[in-house]
DNA sequence: ATAGGGCTAGTA
DNA sequence: TACTAGCCCTAT
């Protein structure tokens, strides 16, 4: 694959709602070769797709796939697998697993299937090659949830947490990270270089007496251009972890993080990068849509697609037409967890919905790293906000506040003032269970 | 996203 | 009936 193809395609998959762009024109210019030059691309349109699922409120496992996948890429390039990646991993897969349980039973619908499919063998993979993905607490979930299926008390509790919210936390952290951690795509760092050099060059030709006393001024812009690959400036910075999307560094969860030596080089590429920025990189990397651009939208998610089973076709399984159709067409919100907070009683559409899921998908198929997996259906796509009731003319029952939930409240206050979104997204784990609002409400009965 | 008014259920 | 905690709706 030729470098500017890679760089060129790593820019869109990047900037994924870019109105000027032709991409049919696009990808027809492109050639996809083998990818052992593509690491960085590929990173790139993982992260697109994680990103991609978490907007449509998808958390399924595909998204296990796609974590699992970035896991082997980072590690080809050398870099650490972080905290909030592993927390991702455990996290979605406990979710993954707890959206089989809407029956009031253990034995009934699909719970067993979920364990087997997910924990025995999916995680039972993972255990044998080495992964770092495996941690305490995945191995605590799986011991939870085998021990459910014996307990019926211990099933009836999991059952009846939510854990989805922890999940896209922890999701959205990674995502955060991950982009931080990629810096400029290639396209734009070789554009910013070829953009000093000229203004070095004005320089030079405005004042040759300069020049002359300090010829390295244009050598050193010279050099960079033509000696700098794509990822010199990626392998420095994948090295470290923790930094956040402002560029600064900071210590994640405990992770490890760069000596100050090398810390001050990657701060000092950040700089020399972002002197005479071209864009607001940081906010284009999550954009929000404009309402008038949708066609646009839609013209170049399904361009990306196209670029994406160029770059790894056994990673766009869930992608193929039928599944890229039903994804396009089917993004109603559903109302969240209603069946397994509910009374048992399912909709009997809903059962055979899910019934010509599973006839439809074999349970087996092939993986991005070449080996046999089974795959559970997505029965239906949720909410990204698990508490908010879409439509539902039912209240929700009253809960009363743990005293927890009021020390989380009133420290969270303490450290954001009134951002309850913030205050709720810093400790999910107490608070997930409520809302923005709840918090606002609470608070106010707290200082009347 | 947040603030504030109002509603509901529980309780004294 | 009055009060309260928690929840919901709507305007900004």
């Amino acid at each position: 694959m030729e470098v500017i193809d890679q760089w060129v395609a790593e820019f869109f998959i990047r900037r994924q709602h870019n109105t000027r762009v032709s991409p049919i024109n696009l990808l027809s210019a492109l050639k996809f070769g083998d990818s052992s030059d593509c690491l960085k691309l590929k990173i790139s349109s993982v992260l697109r797709d994680i990103s991609n699922s978490l907007n449509r409120g998808m958390l399924d496992e595909g998204t296990l796939d796609l974590l699992e996948i970035l896991e082997k890429l980072l590690l080809q390039q050398r870099s650490l697998i972080m905290e909030s990646h592993k927390s991702a991993y455990c996290w979605t897969a406990a979710e993954c697993t707890l959206r089989f349980m809407w029956p009031l039973s253990a034995s009934d619908g699909l719970f067993t299937d979920a364990l087997e499919k997910i924990w025995t063998k999916r995680i039972g993979i993972l255990k044998e090659s080495g992964s770092d993905l495996v941690t305490h607490d995945l191995l605590k979930w799986e011991t939870d949830l085998k021990k459910a299926l014996e307990d019926p008390e211990l099933y009836q509790r999991i059952r009846e947490t939510n854990i989805r919210y922890t999940a896209i936390s922890f999701l959205t952290q990674l995502l955060k990270e991950q982009w931080a951690l990629l810096g400029n795509s290639s396209l734009e760092s070789v554009a910013q270089r070829r953009f000093l050099k000229r203004k070095a060059d004005n320089n030079v030709e405005g004042d040759c007496v300069d020049n002359r006393s300090d010829p390295n001024a244009v050598d050193e812009s010279t050099r960079r251009l033509e000696n700098d690959t794509i990822d010199n400036v990626n392998e420095r910075r994948g090295t470290g972890e923790g930094e956040d999307g402002n560029g600064n560094n900071r210590d994640i969860e405990g992770a490890g993080c760069l000596e100050n030596d090398e810390i001050d080089k990657v701060n000092e590429q950040h700089a020399a990068d972002e002197e005479q920025t071209m864009s607001a990189q940081e906010q284009e990397h999550e954009p929000s849509l404009d309402k008038g651009d949708k066609m646009a939208a839609r013209e170049l998610k399904d361009y990306l697609l196209e670029i994406q089973r160029h770059i790894d076709p056994s990673t766009r399984q869930d992608q193929e037409p039928n599944n890229a159709i039903n994804r396009s067409v089917d993004v109603t919100p559903q109302p969240a967890r209603v069946n397994r907070s509910g009374t048992g009683v399912q909709d009997h559409n809903e059962v055979r919905q899910q019934d010509n899921v599973i006839a439809r998908g074999s349970g087996i198929q092939e993986t991005w790293s070449g080996r046999i997996r089974p795959r559970l259906p997505t029965p239906v796509p949720l909410n990204v906000s698990p508490l908010k009731n879409v439509n539902s003319p039912v209240r929700r029952r009253k809960k009363f506040w743990t005293p927890e939930e009021e020390k989380a409240l009133r420290e969270g206050v303490k450290e954001y003032g009134k951002s309850w979104k913030d205050i709720k997204n810093a400790n999910p784990a107490v608070l997930g269970e409520r809302t923005e609002v709840d918090l606002k409400d609470k608070w106010r009965n707290l200082v009347r």
